[in-house]
DNA sequence: AAACAAAACTAACGATTGTTAGTTTCAATC
DNA sequence: GATTGAAACTAACAATCGTTAGTTTTGTTT
């Protein structure tokens, strides 16, 4: 077993307690526990509880602004993009719904350098979601509501996935995804 | 000055602070600062932190309950009832931001009693609000998408609202209604 | 079997946590 | 001006925190 993967074993645990009590509630003993050795023994393989954290949420966080950059960048229609960002989200929550209660919850705790990185990835992504949406009500294809509000409903909506679709056992990922699709772009009634 | 308003003010100091980083991360050396008074101080108007996070939760819990139970009853058509929910959630945040932030992330660090009353409560409310959407299809006043997916995504942007509105300085409560109404309702395409 | 490295362990540290006990300050009431 | 009660204070507690140092166990390679 190499060093790496049991540093990866540990972020997964620790995920999952982060996203059940918080990074602050999580003690070393904790996660110790969960991984079934002792607190100290944690140090053999990672540097500190915070590295931890950051490892979660920086990783992820770049996995957006990459799908995003590709998104915004591309010469697709605004509706296109838009049903992309949503793939972009479901596909990221299968694949890591636990690291998201972090990204979500607990990037506060972040330390200096790795927080401003954070924030300026957050800064740019829903930025670039807002120049999206912004075109796609010039070019007439988005209702004109108040833009913010639009990117506000979606984006909580797609940031919450992680909460909610781990207890829907029945809903294969290709469905969630058009009916995801369909009520975020034409409602519900 | 009586007592109970020496509590109120700690409350709300609490709740920005939970706010800001969560029930774990904030010491009753924080808040005591926050208030300008020492830690041991604040033992003469609340019984432990414990106190501060319950009063803060429960208080928001119920009033949810409340207004639910009322548009749950009332013989209105779906449709309205779900406006009448936007609109809940709207003056909840309005009056009271800071503490949505506990509701929302905070509420597994209450105790006992104060966890299963949440618990319950959180449970009956997603249940009526199901409920409700689950006539409103079979009357076809909506449309026939999966249930879950509409209830999860109008109640995750609903619950992310006090994220959000303290931000937006130039709009109005009443746009914001109509808007988001809109938004949810008939979708943005 | 000897040697070695990885990964576990025990024990402990200094700092911080929520909270309590006992005391002082201060404004209102008599 | 003496009394009183609310609300602040100082000092300290036992428990727990993240982390370190030094040691032992474990499994693989020679």
């Amino acid at each position: 077993m190499k060093p790496e993967n049991r540093k990866q074993e540990i972020v997964k645990a620790a995920s999952i307690l982060f996203k059940e009590k918080g990074y602050s509630a999580v003690t070393m003993r904790d996660l110790a526990k969960a991984m079934g050795i002792k607190a100290a023994s944690l140090y053999n393989h990672i540097q500190s509880k915070q590295e931890i954290l950051s490892t979660i949420i920086i990783d992820l966080a770049e996995e957006f602004t990459e799908g995003m950059n590709k998104i915004s960048e591309s010469d697709q229609k605004t509706i296109q993009k838009i049903e992309n960002i949503i793939e972009l989200h479901i596909d990221v929550t299968l694949r890591n719904a636990d690291g998201l209660a972090s990204l979500n919850n607990d990037w506060m705790h972040l330390e200096e350098d790795n927080l401003q990185y954070f924030e300026k990835m957050r800064y740019d992504y829903e930025n670039n979601f807002r120049k999206i949406v912004q075109k796609g009500t010039e070019d007439k294809e988005i209702k004109s509501f108040n833009i913010e509000i639009i990117v506000f409903s979606t984006l909580s909506t797609l940031r919450t996935l992680y909460l909610w679709y781990p207890k829907q056992k029945d809903i294969d990922a290709d469905i969630l995804k058009k009916d995801m699709i369909s009520v975020l772009l034409s409602g519900i009634v």
